[in-house]
RNA sequence: GCCCCCGUAGCUCAAUCGGACAGAGCACCGGACUUCUAAUCCGAUGGUUGUGGGUUCGAGUCCCGCCGGGGGCGCCA
């Protein structure tokens, strides 16, 4: 937004440093840190440390001072600028506060949804998300993860760049297997009848099976038997799959869609629309070829029938020290990994659908198994292979410990949504008793969300979470409804205005809180960017919140529809508007609905 | 044994990828609603950034060592 001042402030010091015979250094710009002024800052340590690197004597901060002192006095008079001053090695620029203001406010308005939206780049990233596996019923881990590839998608996206988001549900493997196996022994038709309810009832499949399935201690000879016949059952029943066994492929599509089914339930829910959906089971014969080729190549060693098929990564690399290791891609039967998926997986993404970088949203514990999947595309000739990006997060963890499908121990997202909406329900007859139900409905479940969201984009990607019930759906303080809050007041003052002037000045004296709103809003497309190129949507969250308290100090400060001037009441709306906007703007790249009331 | 991540206020987290006095929320204390939605605002309290060195004009941030926590490591995903 102030990029056009800052270019014709560069241009001035480049001429001034040639003429002076000054190194020229990159000039970083800042918002400046004093409460109560407006404008912008940068310094010239950088400046003149690169003097003393070449060898004149200076004394860096004291040369640092000359320089701005210098630059002060040779800037002249500036459009928008009302004062320049030299302090301690910066320059600081005062905005002529009212003249800013105008421009940062009909910028906003003008562009309107548009408003942040970066230049279009030439290159099409893909981003893979969402790929819990089928079977098993959508959890809070599941949830973190959907949610950080949809808000990293979306600023992607509004950043410039062609976005393709890919889901990968598993749907095959021995875990699906199990399942398939206890179900057709013991369950089969006695499914229950909603989306959600099939979803979560193979859960509890799954994890009655692995408990059949699971060595103890303390088991009788006859129980050992027994669990190693049921056992045999299922590896019997991957190989009739894997050999296109017309009875077990049917037992897997009817199972598989169910899972499915509530899959896109809850990507609907979160207002999640991919563009591909991959499969484990359809890169599955593809990853086979692949193994084949890397044994022909030299590349893998097959062990079969004794051993799996394995690659030497680190021998292969030549490293002294055990850093990708030993990595297998084919079981001794011949059926297929996680891994070995993930060859074929990431061949298909760049042949066919031609993208330029692949970002994987996947949790931190798999670091391991993207450092050696990219590094044997690259041995196999993959030149994308160094294209290919884990962006690992933080697991989501339970207060007491970690969580486990296969005993059971989960907390499910719907559980968790359903308790949301009924909190922010409650909350809202309380608050806001003359709302309709219909209305209050609608807001409840985007609050709800609103809050759910904001508690996984608000931490970092790389930090581990626990995740805990109350914490997550606050909705006081730094949370989603907080700024959601924001967005509802905003809106609630423009509706009473009845309408919004075409035009209006900032022709009186701004209060702070009125400066520090403007130049939130002038930063948002700044923060749209960094966050997009360094793949943090916390850097999103955290602005959305800024920008929040930034409105709240305002609307407590600044009355708008109550103040006499006509021309400040003008100016204040399209204030109140633009924020609006950019809120709204906010709190779409984080996945999270701008309610009208709440 | 090797590799990765994390140690910042009582708790949960930030800090514009080396810059001005390390900032928020929660909790706690004190104020502000016949009001443009109090899911809010204003104020107070709270810090030797795990630790010892090093680089630099300048370090929470970069380098090395140590301590503590979590995760991963040939046929689960």
């Amino acid at each position: 937004m102030f990029k056009t001042i800052r270019a014709q402030i560069e241009e001035h010091i480049q001429h001034l440093f040639q003429e002076e015979g000054i190194p020229l250094v990159p000039l970083k710009w800042a918002p400046l840190p004093f409460e109560g002024v407006w404008g912008l800052s940068t310094s010239f340590f950088q400046t003149a440390a690169a003097e003393a690197r070449s060898g004149q004597k200076v004394i860096v901060p004291q040369r640092a001072q000359e320089i701005a002192e210098l630059v002060r006095d040779n800037l002249g008079n500036l459009p928008g600028i009302a004062r320049v001053e030299a302090v301690r090695g910066y320059l600081n620029l005062h905005f002529n506060a009212g003249e800013i203001a105008r421009r940062v406010v009909d910028t906003v308005l003008h562009q309107g949804e548009n408003y942040g939206r970066g230049a279009q780049k030439e290159e099409r990233v893909m981003v893979e998300y969402a790929q819990p596996n089928t079977h098993h019923s959508f959890h809070i881990g599941h949830y973190r993860n959907t949610v950080l590839g949809e808000s990293l998608a979306r600023l992607m996206s509004f950043a410039g760049f062609e976005t393709i988001r890919a889901a990968y549900p598993g749907d095959i493997g021995l875990g699906v297997i199990t399942v398939l196996w206890i179900y057709d022994k013991y369950y089969k038709g006695q499914e229950p009848s909603g989306v959600h309810e099939r979803g979560q009832w193979l859960l509890n499949l799954y994890v009655e099976a692995m408990q059949m399935l699971t060595p103890r201690d303390d088991e009788t000879p006859e129980e050992r038997a027994q669990r190693e016949a049921w056992d045999a059952e299922r590896r019997a029943m991957y190989r009739r799959w894997d050999a296109g066994d017309p009875y077990v492929r049917d037992l897997w599509e009817k199972t598989r869609a169910w899972s499915l089914d509530e899959l896109r339930a809850i990507l609907d829910m979160l207002d999640v629309k991919m563009d591909v959906w991959f499969y484990e089971s359809q890169v599955d014969e593809p990853a086979k070829e692949i193994v084949d080729e890397l044994i022909a190549r030299g590349i893998a060693i097959d062990e079969r029938p004794q051993g799996p098929v394995i690659v030497k990564i680190d021998e292969l690399l030549g490293l002294d020290k055990e850093k990708y290791r030993t990595a297998v891609i084919l079981r001794s039967d011949g059926t297929t990994l996680y891994i070995t998926k993930d060859l074929a997986l990431a061949r298909l993404k760049f042949e066919e659908y031609g993208v330029d970088r692949s970002i994987y949203v996947v949790d931190n514990r798999q670091s391991l198994h993207f450092q050696q999947a990219f590094k044997i595309l690259e041995l196999w000739g993959f030149e994308q292979a160094k294209k290919c990006y884990h962006l690992a997060y933080g697991f989501v963890s339970l207060p007491d410990g970690a969580m486990s499908s296969r005993r059971g121990r989960v907390v499910l997202f719907k559980e968790v949504a359903d308790e949301a909406i009924a909190r922010v329900r409650a909350a809202s007859k309380r608050k806001n008793p003359g709302l309709s139900e219909e209305a209050r409905e609608r807001a409840a479940v985007e609050v709800g969300l609103g809050a759910m969201a904001y508690a996984m984009l608000s931490v970092d990607n790389n930090r581990d979470m626990v995740f805990e019930m109350d914490r997550a759906l606050s909705f006081e303080g730094r949370t989603g409804p907080y700024i959601q809050n924001a967005h509802v007041r905003a809106g609630s003052i423009l509706r009473k205005a009845g309408g919004l002037p075409a035009q209006a000045d900032f022709a009186y004296t701004l209060s702070e809180q009125e400066l520090v709103l403007v130049d939130m809003l002038a930063r948002f497309p700044d923060v749209v960017q960094q966050a997009a190129e360094e793949y943090r949507p916390m850097v999103m969250a955290a602005y959305a919140y800024d920008l929040a308290t930034a409105f709240h100090a305002f609307y407590h400060a600044a009355p708008v529809l109550q103040i006499e001037s006509p021309s400040v009441r003008d100016a204040r709306l399209r204030l109140v508007a633009a924020a609006r906007r950019v809120l709204a703007n906010a709190l779409y790249l984080l996945d999270i609905r701008a309610p009208e009331v709440m």
